[in-house]
DNA sequence: GCGAGTCTTGACCATCCGGTCAAGTTGGCG
DNA sequence: CGCCAACTTGACCGGATGGTCAAGACTCGC
């Protein structure tokens, strides 16, 4: 769906999607329906298809949407480091961060993977993390600071460890993150034993 | 629901079971209905509330099913082990071949991961395998042959590179076993760093 | 103050869904 | 064989849901 939007326009559509995406996280996508979203709003449910579509619209946007900030916020925290693993570092530091500050969109994002419907955005979306993620292992490589490998499965085994110490401890509890950091680097890069 | 069952009754219990699950995993559990099941299975919908008082339960009772067999088949590759360390990469090896052996319910675990009615049901289990990891990686810890962190932070570590391993390479592509399992094991007590 | 495009309303619709139930069938056991 | 519990059928129900739309309100440039 594309319209013109005025000030006021682009506000509504803010204001559902921040909407729809906490009742999402609440209560799950399926089981929210349009009428909760604008209901919650005070208005009436044109407005909603006045913006969207339909509801399965309104999450390919968040989706797309989320994506594309957390993206910027890696890519703003490592800048231009030189050093791989430091740069590894970052990527990881950034993620826990955002994730933090949108713990909504993590769920909305756990279920949307599960669902073959939104799965090819989600997909197409790892896909790019994990290029990003696997330019700095083969730096690393290259450089033979970094275990020769196969780079993607590394680079999948890393973003294992962030996404559940995320659902862990910033997700379902509320733990601080620098120390959820300092673990998650320190295992990615050194393991478990001593 | 609790009633006494034949023979017959056990066996149709299960088609249920399979049926759903087979469904769940292909379209998800909330655009699955009852009708779909029993459509798919040629019987008449009671058949479906004789066995089960809801779709819900159904549900709920197929995780507690897949958990119990899963723990089984993690203890049984353990065994009476002595080493903490082989102890964890025998799990580790136990569920990938698992998982493998049941891709359905990865995803349709992950679906109810996100999902408060199942959330509970999930924690518990999930609080379970933990502790048994935690269990390994202390042992390891006194022997001073493991990082001496948070062992319940180590775990999550660990479940997590094995859930997207798991999901990446078992569940969306079909790699052997044997390999990822390599990867998984090193990446977890060596890390990336050489 | 008028006209046009943006925005909002909320009743309405077709459809589907989880769940019920009265009635009928099956099969094992005494 | 006859009985009874186990099992099956499928029409039916109340309610909810995603989505439509005709009508009206707002606002901004002219």
């Amino acid at each position: 769906m594309r319209r013109k939007l005025t000030q006021r326009g682009r506000d509504r559509r803010e204001q559902l999607i921040d909407c729809a995406a906490r009742l999402f996280a609440e209560r799950g996508y399926h089981p929210t329906s349009v009428s909760d979203v604008v209901e919650e709003l005070g208005v009436g449910k044109g407005v909603f298809y006045w913006y969207f579509s339909s509801k399965e619209e309104l999450l390919a946007e968040l989706l797309k949407a989320s994506n594309h900030d957390l993206r910027k916020r890696q890519q703003q925290a490592i800048g231009d480091e030189p050093d791989p693993i430091k740069r590894i570092e970052l990527g990881i530091r950034a993620s826990l961060t955002w994730f933090r500050e949108h713990r909504d969109y993590f769920s909305i994002i756990a279920f949307a993977a599960t669902d073959e419907t939104f799965a090819p955005v989600l997909r197409r979306n790892r896909d790019i993390a994990i290029a990003d993620t696997i330019r700095h292992l083969k730096d690393g490589i290259v450089e033979g600071r970094i275990t020769d490998a196969d780079p993607e499965m590394l680079a999948h085994a890393i973003h294992g460890v962030v996404a559940e110490l995320t659902r862990q401890y910033l997700v379902e509890q509320d733990e601080d993150v620098d120390r959820i950091a300092a673990v998650a680097v320190s295992f990615c890069l050194d393991g478990l034993a001593r």
